[in-house]
DNA sequence: AGTAATACATTCTAATTAGTATGTTTAATA
DNA sequence: TATTAAACATACTAATTAGAATGTATTACT
């Protein structure tokens, strides 16, 4: 049992590793040399742990990625019991406005690997696809109860407003990226505020 | 002036194949013997006519992406004497509607490099800033003549309003390379739609 | 206690890379 | 026409890469 231990945490210690690595500089211009050196582990361990790179893209992915968006933004959601316009505000501007310099400055995980892969990894496109859907799902759900207890007007389109909040939420990161300060992003926040707020009865 | 010609027609062939290699493979994942392979000329003929990747990757952003988003985005919004809305619907829905499938697939260029560089490549980000600045700018002076023209509501903020069509549309460029279809890009548009209507009278 | 399997480290290979050096041919110039 | 310089091609180097092969120490199992 202990040597199943130590092999999580070693697992988990490259997964963290790669994650930062690949936030940093990118998936391609990642190589599993760097990784490693970081880790102060040797690349016998790696290839030990993991089949190959695109496997550990993968693993990132499904783990890390997915577990900032969950946790950030779909849990979040579930608190239904709250006022669905005020939980959005919240989830959408105010915790973004709190994000780290590093955090706005290297932009979304998740949008970077999009933008990196083009046709070429189709695996990670369809991870993201699953946990994109599952995203718009939870904020389509949010809008409904919303709805019923009137708190969102009743003739907001659910599914247009979902995806609309994650395309736009996904455009400033890339664009604040660019800009490389708050000007414009503190703009952008005013107006989803706005676009929120419009939501509400 | 005959070797100036071909000099000129060699470093086109180069660049526009290495927008196309790092279009469809990204910009790391996309090596000089790649590029020169398609071209069918040597090694040699890069390196005569380019100093290294980086000045090959700024002359790409430098030539074509920004004439694409100038003649796409930017350009169209001098034609001031149309009506602001209508002229702003057809940029940012009709013209996008009608993209291909390799580009809706593919994703926005500029945006594809804001994915793939982080923190790396500065000088990139530097030119891709100056030329949403100049994006940004175009969308302001055709919002404040709209509004000057009444066609246009004068409580709208041009400047918020500007920069929320810009991630909005890197936005869905992005989430429609997830998804890989059309159903949610098209929901998407029809709220753009309903936004850029909002702006006016 | 002895055997096997796991968790690594070390060493290797073969491919690919960016970039250089050195050709050769064609075109401009004096 | 002779010289020079530009436009490439070919051949190289040195570094880096993904991944395999082979070692060794530690842990689990009988």
């Amino acid at each position: 049992m202990k040597q199943e231990l130590k092999s999580r945490e070693t697992q988990d210690l490259i997964i963290n590793t790669s994650f930062e690595l690949f936030y940093e500089k990118g998936y391609n211009a990642t190589s599993i040399p760097d990784v490693m050196k970081k880790t102060s582990l040797s690349k016998g361990a790696f290839y030990h742990h993991f089949k190959n790179k695109h496997e550990i893209g993968t693993r990132v992915i499904e783990v890390i990625i997915k577990r900032r968006i969950k946790e950030g933004f779909i849990d979040p959601l579930k608190e239904t019991d709250k006022n669905i316009p005020e939980l959005l505000l919240d989830v959408f501007t105010n915790r973004i406005k709190n994000y780290s310099e590093r955090e706005k400055a290297l932009g979304c995980p998740a949008n970077n690997l999009i933008g990196e892969i083009g046709y070429t990894e189709q695996d990670f496109r369809l991870i993201l696809k699953t946990l994109f859907e599952e995203w718009r799902q939870a904020l389509i759900n949010a809008l409904e109860v919303g709805k019923s207890r009137n708190e969102v007007k009743k003739d907001v389109n659910s599914s247009a407003a979902a995806i609309s909040l994650i395309c736009a939420f996904e455009g400033v990161r890339s664009v604040r990226k660019v800009y490389d300060d708050d000007i414009i992003f503190n703009e952008f926040m005013e107006s989803m505020g706005v676009f929120i707020k419009n939501l509400g009865v």
